[in-house]
DNA sequence: ATAATTGTATATATCGTATATACACAATAT
DNA sequence: ATATTGTGTATATACGATATATACAATTAT
């Protein structure tokens, strides 16, 4: 399991977690039927509950990244490689609606967007 | 006062109001030396507490775009239009930075993201 | 002076995040 | 078969951020 939390982020640590592994299965880093390490494995690695592990796989679940099965484990989901990319865009889109109200309040064209947005992409 | 919240946004409302506020600001909207309404009027019109109100103003305080006078009022701050366009720069190259990272872990390239933007920004 | 208007401070309620501990289900060893 | 171990689940608690109401202090207008 390769995640880096911190606690110094303002985004909670089962968000982190979450965009984490999603990413990694929708970039194909975890192949499908994989199972993501048991929750008190990852707690104590991550040195975080279980309920906050729980709460990240459960949102894993809710998206249809991986199967839950009770007394089993966690298995990621399978994905034809085309999915995964449509599903990729998708997610990563919703949010960018999100970030792009944000610039666009502050009057900035396009133009200015992409511009900041090199910038930002080298830091 | 043009300014919109939001209950159904993920976003405080202290936040909604203080990003509505200094883009105006930022954007020339609001003239230096304009008085903000008095937080009980803002209060009442958006149907929010005045401490929440307050907490944008302050906020506001913090970043230098509004002067608080106890007593009199909240009043714009003063800025040349250069200084205006470069604050606002850093107030976006901020949050961006720390979007990009979300979208980075992607695995998406920089043209990739461009061309999602453009998407997004038509939304 | 005093009333009205402005921002400020204190105490309280609610919700989201994170935690520890006890519970239930499934696989495995005996 | 059944006891043990390993898995996810549910309940109760703590803490911090957000939002509120109400009382306080400073300024201005009358």
């Amino acid at each position: 399991m390769n995640i880096a939390i911190s606690n110094a982020s303002e985004k909670p640590i089962y968000q982190q977690l979450f965009e984490q592994i999603s990413a990694q299965i929708l970039k194909g880093e975890l192949e499908g039927g994989y199972s993501l390490p048991p929750i008190r494995q990852a707690a104590k690695e991550l040195r975080v509950s279980i309920i906050t592990v729980k709460k990240a796989w459960e949102e894993l679940e809710r998206c249809g990244l991986i199967n839950t099965i009770t007394g089993k484990g966690c298995f990621v989901a399978e994905f034809l490689s085309e999915e995964m990319g449509r599903i990729r865009e998708e997610m990563v889109l919703k949010q960018m609606v999100n970030d792009v109200s944000y610039y666009k309040s502050f009057g900035l064209t396009i133009e200015e967007v992409i511009e900041l947005l090199k910038k930002a992409y080298t830091v």
